[in-house]
DNA sequence: CAGTGGTCTAGACCACTCG
DNA sequence: GAGTGGTCTAGACCACTGG
């Protein structure tokens, strides 16, 4: 009856049960560590906790209140597409359609923060479970940012490759809905037209871009996470 | 030189150095707080941190290893649609189209985890940015875990007193892609088979399901997230 | 300027799990 | 069985910020 745990769990309860309504303050880390019968520390790790999860706002000074509107949190886990395929019991392949030098076009060169025309190196890869199309990928890469020997990526996916072999400061990640243009249609074997799941993703290095990668699913696709 | 933040940038520092490798075991906690002078505390902050993100992996008597394919994590901040909406600078407001008592069909009550045909009440709400529909929101409640006043949703809207009325202990939520179908053409004011990106949510508390909701985002909805 | 959360320390015991 | 991470404690100082 003394981890931060059970802290967690009761101070949770006690939201739940609106014995601490929302907006209202709570006690304070010394007055509850000393109601539980556990180190302050203990009340911190539990309360950070939940804070972290968005059910409660710390202040210093103004003390802990429940969040009056509680922005929840989800966390997704975006796994390598070939742990995505194997996760779900499937055989994974893929197949690189495309692989050239070209320059940024201007959409292209907006998102990573670099001017039009840049050289870049253009991939198109289709990715297969069971055989079936999956997800048709479209990246643009900057090979001034990636490490020697690069790959052909025809052995290794450049989804993996990147994952295990060139780290990233930031990037952001995006999710939206399209209408499958002539080429995706393609690819993916579905009516043009047909609505779509589109992951994109921007990462970058001190400075550099590293990647521009959209991620057209084949229909159904549906991305789950715990609340 | 001695807060765990230090001691996290410079594990990261050296992951992304590959001083250490992916899949290498790196030095114990003992060590760590050696070399940076620091308690043992303190590196266990900080390593736990980096293992909730995803970039290393620890197991006890294992010792701790840099991940070989970290599973980046992405955390998305949900807000109510109000929030979402006044966040851009928008104005919001929204209707209410539908209000009904109805048996839950079969996918609604698959989803929810009840039996066909149990009473739920049906929601049909249109939220509005700057007077143009942003969300379409089709909702089934279980009236029974609701707590009383239940508001009639004219004034106030159910996404917005659920979050701040009922808690819930377990949910989930699902983001796909789909093509409008008639009634929601219609309340977004697109053409039919639209490409629309869709939001599901499912929330339970103690056994119970609470509501069951599909918000379909007008179209150029983006859902992003930094990595 | 004073109260509250944020963090650090040194030491200890425990839980898990690899070999 | 022994080594490693997971956690707790008691005490301390600090940083931020509300009144």
């Amino acid at each position: 009856m003394a981890s931060w745990e059970d802290v967690h769990a009761e101070v949770l309860r006690r939201i739940r049960a609106r014995d601490w309504a929302p907006g209202e303050l709570i006690p304070g880390e010394e007055d509850l560590a000393l109601e539980f019968g556990v180190a302050r520390a203990t009340v911190n790790r539990a309360l950070r906790t939940l804070a972290e999860a968005g059910l409660i706002e710390r202040r210093r000074k103004a003390g802990t209140r429940v969040a009056a509107l509680p922005v929840r949190r989800a966390t997704l886990r975006i796994p390598v597409i070939r742990q995505e395929v194997e996760g779900r019991g499937q055989r994974y392949a893929f197949r690189l359609l495309r692989r050239e030098a070209e320059g940024a076009p201007a959409p292209v060169a907006s998102r990573l923060e670099i001017e039009e025309g840049t050289p870049l190196l253009r991939l198109e890869t289709l990715h297969l479970a069971d055989g079936l199309p999956f997800v048709f990928e479209e990246r643009w890469l900057n090979p001034l940012v990636l490490p020697l020997p690069m790959p052909d990526f025809h052995e290794v996916s450049a989804n993996e490759w990147l994952v295990a072999n060139v780290p990233f400061l930031r990037g952001d990640i995006a999710f939206s809905a399209t209408a499958a243009h002539a080429r995706e249609a393609e690819a993916l074997d579905v009516a043009p037209g047909t609505a779509l799941f589109v992951t994109e993703r921007t990462t970058f290095t001190t400075g550099a871009p590293v990647t521009l990668v959209r991620m057209v699913h084949a229909p159904g696709y549906r991305l789950l996470a715990p609340l």
